[in-house]
DNA sequence: AAGTTTATACGAATCTTTTCGTAAGTCCAA
DNA sequence: TTGGACTTACGAAAAGATTCGTATAAACTT
């Protein structure tokens, strides 16, 4: 059982892979559109990025047709996970507990989603014990 | 009120400040070992860094002997808060609830850790209500 | 005092990521 | 069928981060 060699990406491809993620397969165009509400990306670098994303593995797609169409290759929670994963360790010395606190410190968690959280510890600690 | 323009460290900074964080105010020999113990680092690639961290203001120095001995200038809460901020936003879509899930999923927290965090989340519940 | 070791400073090479200019082909509308 | 808008492909420039060679000076060792 060999861990899976993650391809891990850059800031700019996991902007697009959000993109991606959350509108399903599209053109250069579209994300390149969005990504213009937030911030001015030229239409050519979008498009290369998106071609080395393909190259990496990191996207598939569709040329069928002229306008390409790109779909996101990897998993949302898989390419989170390891993200995570390097930066606990970065970070926070490698203590999730630590980030845990930090990031519920923020008080940007909402009442209901502290419940969840509160219930997804008390099944680990059952699971624990 | 404006909000303090933090200096964001490079992952190799980064890696430096924690040295300093954990042992105190070092020489550049100190960190350089302790680096080489995870991986082989020049003894000049560790002073160009913090010659740089120097001009950013993310160190100070005593200069007042032949080795200068660093010290670090800025909070370690601080930048991981401003490094989290950037992480929850760039890897989950600015959910820190999701980020604490898949954090806990890891199982790497113990039962007093988990205890630690559940005792924080009530306390932000009252907080709420 | 001469030679070895250890420090800083500096600049440049290298590597990675991001940005963009330009060429060439396709599609569509007048 | 010609012109304009749109697309991909390619390569190189620009920007940022990391690495290291070399020069120079200080301290120590014999």
């Amino acid at each position: 059982m060999s861990k899976k060699q993650i391809i891990r990406p850059t800031d700019s491809e996991l902007e697009i892979l959000q993109v991606l993620w959350e509108n399903g397969p599209q053109s250069v165009r579209f994300v390149n559109e969005l990504l213009n509400e937030e911030r001015e990306v030229g239409y050519t670098t979008t498009l290369k990025i998106m071609q080395i994303m393909f190259e990496k593995g990191l996207v598939d797609r569709d040329d069928s047709s002229r306008t390409h169409i790109y779909r996101a290759k990897v998993k949302e929670e898989e390419i989170q996970k390891d993200l995570l994963d390097k930066f606990v360790d970065t970070a926070f010395r490698g203590s999730a507990a630590q980030l845990v606190m930090s990031a519920l410190g923020n008080g940007k968690a909402s009442r209901e989603e502290l419940d969840e959280i509160k219930m997804l510890i008390e099944k680990l600690e059952n699971k624990k014990s």
